[in-house]
RNA sequence: GGCCGGGUGGCAGAGUGGUGAUGCAGCGGACUGCAAAUCCGCGUACGUCGGUUCAAUUCCGGCCCCGGCCUCCA
């Protein structure tokens, strides 16, 4: 089955034939890093990751790009307001979404870019703008000039009129066209900044993807990726900068996850209604928060819920559980379901992935015998790899408990309670059997009698 | 106002021109000392009004509702 990829240049799902089949490039616009995480940075983090599993089975080599944004105003407002100096405002921050985004089983990249150490490239290609006659300086900017593109608007499908019909801030009056976006700005000493040809000055927001992507991709590539709400304007001048710069083509396959949602209503820091990646793995592992990612197509809108986060976990206690019961049995070495792959080669579709999880499982569950059992897991372990959960031992998935504690319960004294249990029903002392389960289970550790003895697992 | 995406059973959420999504919840059965887990079986659906068609949840159009984006910037 050919990999199919909806297409927002195109609007529709067409069918991926990398330039190269044998290195395929892949970017995706990563965080600014002035603060934690957050579920609305962790779904194309996700997204993409499966996406980058999925590419690395069916192509030699997968060269994924996701750049950090150390240079940014909203970090500059950070370090004005905390008094900290930006490096170690981008430092940390850097380093907790690494800690955050590994949680959530999501692969590093091939490349990290930092757009810092890419100033002297988005200079270059700032020059080359300007010597072509797509840019011009005006009063220590430099600003793209957007008419000067034919094509403007492709990708998010806008005309020069309605833009200028849709515009609603004051226009800078450095600016010859409203539509016109800034490469490079003049900064003030306590602003960081570099030296120019136009004065010492910051990189505008759009460039340093520009930048990283033709330095490590090439100028033209196979795959961008990033939030819906990135479409318009930074992707749209992203193209603008990189085609008019180079003369090529840039991106071929223009990928967008959904919006994010929470509860139902937009995801918004003045509503208050948005959960930090950290915050969220202090009360569910991070894989139950990947999977309820998943559960959802990329392309749609992403509603965040509580009871959707409670639903992953209950998946995956349904799959664990399947292979807690053949832990002693290797796992046999098979490629990934052809079902499974189907589903994901078309446009990602990782719900209908995960009710084929479903169905292995409860094939697993109904093997008979050992050579059934071992490839049964072997291909739900193979198919999960792909979306990346059931990565963890079964007796730590049903172990996992919220940082800080949780209910005091030692694994010694589950141990123990279990044991005075069987002693009561060696003795057939049920009500006091009944009782150590029940008291158990108050503390949310439930007990599982097995014909291999007793299990349990903390919910 | 312009542009875009979506409305599926109690809930979440795929998909399809004519049979089954899947999971959770619910109901019945097997198993169990009783449970839990597991297995077997059952039920409920495609916003609305028209059109095309032998046949539409699926294609087309109107309407209603929901969500988002609309410039370098708070």
């Amino acid at each position: 089955m050919p990999l199919v990829l909806y297409n927002t240049l195109t609007r529709k799902k067409d069918v991926f034939e990398p330039l190269n089949p044998d290195r395929v490039g892949m970017y995706v616009c990563g965080p600014t890093v002035y603060d934690r995480a957050h579920i609305g940075n962790a779904r194309p983090v996700i997204v993409f990751d499966v996406l980058y599993r999925l590419l690395t089975r069916l192509y030699p080599q997968v060269t994924y790009v996701r750049n950090i944004t150390d240079v940014d105003d909203k970090i500059n407002q950070r370090a004005k307001d905390s008094g900290e100096p930006i490096s170690v405002i981008t430092e940390r921050t850097t380093k907790m979404f690494h800690d955050d985004i590994a949680e959530l089983n999501a692969a590093p990249p091939t490349i990290e870019p930092r757009a810092t150490d890419h100033i002297n490239q988005m200079l270059t290609m700032i020059e080359g703008l300007i010597a072509k006659g797509f840019a011009y300086e005006a009063e220590g900017h430099v600003l793209f000039s957007v008419p000067s593109m034919k094509d403007y608007g492709a990708l998010s499908r806008r005309s020069m009129d309605e833009m200028m019909a849709g515009a609603r801030v004051e226009v800078a009056p450095y600016k010859r066209n409203p539509a016109d976006f800034v490469l490079w700005k003049p900064s003030t000493p306590d602003l960081p900044g570099w030296d120019s040809p136009w004065g010492r000055g910051r990189p505008g927001w759009h460039i340093e993807c520009s930048a990283m992507s033709g330095q490590y991709l090439g100028v033209t590539f196979d795959i961008h990726g990033g939030g819906q709400d990135l479409v318009f304007p930074h992707h749209e001048n992203e193209i603008a900068q990189s085609v008019c710069a180079n003369g090529a083509p840039f991106a071929r396959y223009w990928l967008h996850n959904g919006y994010l949602m929470v509860e139902g209503e937009k995801m918004s820091k003045s509503l208050g209604n948005f959960f930090t990646v950290r915050e969220l793995l202090e009360v569910a592992p991070g894989e139950a928060i990947r999977l309820a990612m998943l559960s959802t197509h990329y392309h749609q809108p992403f509603d965040w819920t509580a009871d959707g986060l409670k639903q992953a976990r209950a998946t995956l206690d349904r799959l664990y559980t399947a292979l807690r019961g053949v832990v002693d049995i290797p796992a046999a070495e098979v490629a990934a379901p052809i079902e499974v792959m189907a589903a994901l080669e078309d446009d990602l579709n990782t719900p209908l992935a995960i009710s084929h999880l479903h169905e292995l499982a409860g094939k697993l569950n109904k093997a008979a015998d050992t050579a059934a059992k071992a490839r049964a897991k072997g291909l739900l372990l193979a198919a999960a790899d792909l979306l990346g959960v059931l990565k963890q031992d079964p007796e730590a998935w049903f172990r996992w408990q919220p940082a800080g504690g949780g209910n005091g319960l030692s694994e010694a004294d589950i141990e123990a309670a279990i044991t005075a249990r069987l002693d009561a029903r060696k003795a057939k002392n049920w009500a006091e059997a009944d009782r150590i389960r029940k008291d158990l289970a108050e503390q949310g550790v439930v007990l599982e009698d097995g014909p291999a003895g007793t299990s349990w697992k903390r919910v």
